[in-house]
DNA sequence: GAATGCAACTATGTATACAAGAAAGACTAA
DNA sequence: TTAGTCTTTCTTGTATACATAGTTGCATTC
């Protein structure tokens, strides 16, 4: 059972139920705040966040069609367990769907955006290897992201932030590990050279060389890191 | 209001109202039997279905996650409006997604597997072009699956069949041309070739091609097929 | 001592009631 | 007539109650 923030349920300001406790429960299952598999025990869950069962109920629902909670008839939802095959295919995934992107960002991104994009990491690198893991993740979330808007394909850019998501607390594993959070920043600018460079093939082969990258990393820390989601 | 196949609201047999109504649901949502943009009501819809509203929400909330209706606060759940934009953008990602699916198929499927297909394409074939429009999009739909499923990564898979779900509808479109009917077969019997040839390269070519003649057809006849969702 | 069956308990599934916000309509005043 | 406002009605948001399936633990029996 995990605790919200508040310890005090009988705060309710604005907004509806499910549009708050959505965000909060969202952030604790991309975060693995609950053990892999652990059940979620409704009840609980909902006196924690200071509602009923029903608004918990529609945002548990969510949660599992957007592939971050299972869920089992008659039994309940739970937390989704995390193993190798699990993580080699999200990052399979994740590395046709950046490819796409660099791909599109490429041939349709205004210089503007593209400049726009190289400041905004720019000011990045700065700071980059003077944060925390989890801001590091955070921050090359964003970078990926905001490369996908490029694409001009809101249906591509829905589904790569569903992915990374998934892949949330993966890429603060990842981040740990201060070779990868240098090596962020050198990746990311040779991304961008060639997608100013206009330079398909380049944008797509540097891009996918840097989630490659990662993927074998982290398959290869996959169970150190699920050992340490039993400690937290 | 669209009526459900049953009339009368008084039975409910066996399995939860959830399981029931989500499939239910799913198909009314993906063959747009409800117009774009639509508005559905609750207290109709529940009643058509003979159940509360809570189930119902529950399993419109999932339909919202996988993209399949809308939800605004306060205002309530709609059916998806249907684009020139949207359109492209689905095909768009669909192609990149059976590329990925193609390529790691030809890598990954054993021979038996290939057969297997081979096999699923020859009989379908046989009937192909006798089938109705419909057929032959849960054919093509079927095809296009499995293929997916011999790249062996469950999570391209998830989201292959999310995509082709909320692209159901132009599918059904897109057979409705007997050119492309028939052209579905020669194409498909392609893409077998190449992966029986371990040709990856081959391959995700002849799958590309293949998607982006729909993509193409489809953003061109999406006009007439949108009027004709106001006349359903 | 192990296994089977019963009983109490726990958690989930669904209906219903009520609260509250939006929309539609009616009435008044300019 | 038209704009504006008040009222009524409809719809959604959430809590709660109850039904039912699943689980646990204890007792009885072999």
């Amino acid at each position: 059972m995990v605790k919200t923030s508040s310890q005090t349920p009988a705060k309710k300001p604005s907004g509806s139920s499910v549009d708050r406790i959505y965000e909060q429960l969202k952030q604790l299952a991309v975060n693995y705040k609950f053990r892999p598999g652990e059940p979620l025990n409704e009840v609980d869950l909902a006196a924690s966040f200071g509602v009923s069962r029903t608004p918990l109920r529609e945002v548990l629902n969510r949660l599992v069609a957007e592939g971050l909670l299972d869920f089992v008839p008659r039994k309940g939802f739970s937390c989704k367990p995390l193993d190798t095959k699990r993580v080699f295919d999200l990052y399979e995934v994740r590395c046709g769907l950046e490819m796409m992107s660099a791909k599109l960002a490429t041939e349709r991104a205004s210089d503007d955006e593209i400049e726009a994009l190289v400041q905004f990491w720019k000011t990045a690198t700065e700071k980059f290897c003077t944060l925390t893991p989890v801001d590091c993740a955070r921050c090359d979330e964003t970078f990926h992201e905001r490369l996908a808007e490029l694409s001009q394909n809101s249906e591509l850019l829905h589904l790569l932030k569903n992915v990374n998501a998934r892949a949330h607390y993966l890429r603060r594993i990842s981040m740990e590990q201060e070779t990868y959070r240098r090596s962020t920043c050198a990746e990311h600018q040779h991304i961008l050279q060639a997608i100013q460079g206009r330079n398909v093939d380049a944008a797509v082969n540097a891009m996918a060389a840097h989630v490659n990258l990662r993927q074998e990393q982290l398959v290869a820390v996959i169970k150190e890191g699920v050992a340490r989601l039993y400690m937290s």
